[in-house]
DNA sequence: GGTTACGGT
């Protein structure tokens, strides 16, 4: 009988894992999500804080930086232990998407969500691989890339778009919507794939382009501005008289 | 088929 690949084994506790906007405190999940920046290493522990571009109310407001993004959307995970041991063999650093096993989620003393992986001395179950490394084509990745990729769509628009998916109700304020624009953007993630779709009463082409001045863009014959950006794909965006916007191919940018 | 948790800021 063959071996279980590491898909196969991440479905068989699939029902545990969740994303930070489902959790609350003082139960176990499963998470993957991408490492913001390390916060520092003692003897037997390290701090990291992760995002999984999902927003949770019990997350304090951070502005971004780096790779942190924008929002309620970032939670400290400490690493205890042989787990500790894990994160120094496997040298795991900002950028990584991570499959975490077994994380208690609970709240410190200001009452913010934390993820806690706490050493196995004989309690709970062990874990098979608790640590992993997720591949840029890991499709247990799948949705955590997508979710960036609609975060960086959505720090793109300057010109009064505001973009409302469902993962970011705390920042939806703070996008840069204009009501002169009287625009809306929405967002539908339906399993991996991301659809938008837009209408305004008044386009801004040229702030656009100009937003976007360091990325590629080109004016096609039909007056409609393409903007490619890239993330963990090539994402491109369809501007005309009406807003509209379609995810584009996704080839692999590195 | 689905339990279980401390330690530190």
């Amino acid at each position: 009988m063959r071996t279980l690949t590491d898909y196969e084994m991440a479905m068989r506790t699939a029902w545990k894992l969740k994303t930070v906007s489902q959790m609350v405190p003082d139960k176990f999940y499963d998470f993957i999500g991408e490492v913001c920046y390390l916060s520092g290493s003692e003897s037997n522990r390290t701090t990291m804080m992760m995002t999984d571009y999902t927003e949770n109310e019990m997350l304090p407001y951070l502005e971004s930086k780096g790779v942190r993004p924008q929002g309620k959307a970032t939670i400290l995970v400490t690493l205890w232990d042989e787990h500790f041991e894990t994160f120094l063999k496997l040298k795991i650093k900002a950028g990584d998407v991570l499959y975490l096993k077994n994380l208690r989620c609970k709240v410190d003393l200001s009452n913010v969500f934390q993820l806690s992986m706490n050493g196995f001395n004989g309690r709970g179950f062990a874990q098979i691989d608790p640590i992993q490394i997720l591949l840029p084509d890991d499709p247990r990745g799948k949705e955590v890339r997508a979710r960036k990729a609609e975060y960086e769509m959505r720090q793109l628009d300057t010109e009064g778009v505001a973009l409302s998916g469902v993962y970011w109700p705390h920042t939806e304020q703070k996008s840069g919507y204009s009501s002169s624009t009287n625009s809306t953007m929405n967002a539908v993630n339906s399993g991996s794939d991301l659809k938008f779709s837009a209408n305004t009463t008044r386009g801004n082409r040229n702030k656009f382009s100009q937003a976007c001045s360091s990325k590629t863009h080109r004016t096609s014959s039909d007056n409609t501005v393409r903007t490619s950006l890239s993330s963990s794909g090539t994402w491109s965006r369809s501007y005309g008289s009406s807003i509209r916007t379609s995810d584009g191919p996704r080839t692999k940018s590195h």
